[in-house]
DNA sequence: AACGTATTTGGCAAACTGGCAAACCATAAA
DNA sequence: TTTATGGTTTGCCAGTTTGCCAAATACGTT
């Protein structure tokens, strides 16, 4: 049951906007760490500031962000909060960057 | 004729830097608005500048910016530059993006 | 109540933003 | 050479944002 694509291709500057928004959320080593991480499966926070290496309100702050735009979901459990992709796409995208990177770098010595 | 893949997998911090600063680059309305247009096709600067409605130094410092992390190249031909997507990936992208407000959307009224 | 886990808030220096204008560079035409 | 056209670079701006931490707060379990 596909979605009917009831506006086919013309983007409007709201949803430029809102494109951009996930980007930014996206655009900090930290938090692509993070959901790096997530793309294995869910953490709690504890586990993510483990993993990063920095203050846990830091880390929850990053978590936050990546909430915002939809990126993430939360849920908790008992006392800790687990997270987890909200989106198998956003692995789409990170694939895409290794293919552009990769590209890239191969372009860089003919 | 496929690269081989030596880093098969595990990213280094400066994976996630060099990852960051393309999504960066990719976090404004307004270069995103760039972007669409050249995913259509290469254009030159001045057709952009009338694109997007700002000073034609503004626009070039936003593909300053694309360039900068490689998305788009340019080709000057006489007194103009024309400016393309270096890699396709980048639509793939876009569309990722497009999958994931759509999932996002749907999933709001459910 | 006390503990473990996470979020919120406030604060900070540093970096960055997006835009324009003016000066500058490159090519083509007169 | 001069002039015109098309882009780029640089400087500048006020305002915003960043990323981080520490302290205060909230939530859940025991």
């Amino acid at each position: 049951m596909k979605a009917a694509p009831k506006t086919p291709k013309r983007k409007t500057p709201a949803d430029f906007r809102k494109g951009a928004d996930v980007f930014k959320a996206l655009s900090n080593a930290n938090r692509l760490l993070i959901v790096d991480a997530l793309s294995r499966g869910e953490h709690c926070v504890a586990d993510l500031t483990e993993l990063v290496g920095l203050d846990i309100s830091t880390v929850s702050n990053h978590l936050a962000v990546l909430r915002g735009v939809g990126l993430v979901t939360d849920d908790r459990r008992g006392t800790q909060v687990f997270y987890a992709l909200r989106n198998p796409c956003v692995m789409n995208i990170f694939c895409c960057l290794d293919d552009f990177h990769a590209a890239n770098d191969s372009r860089r010595h003919e």
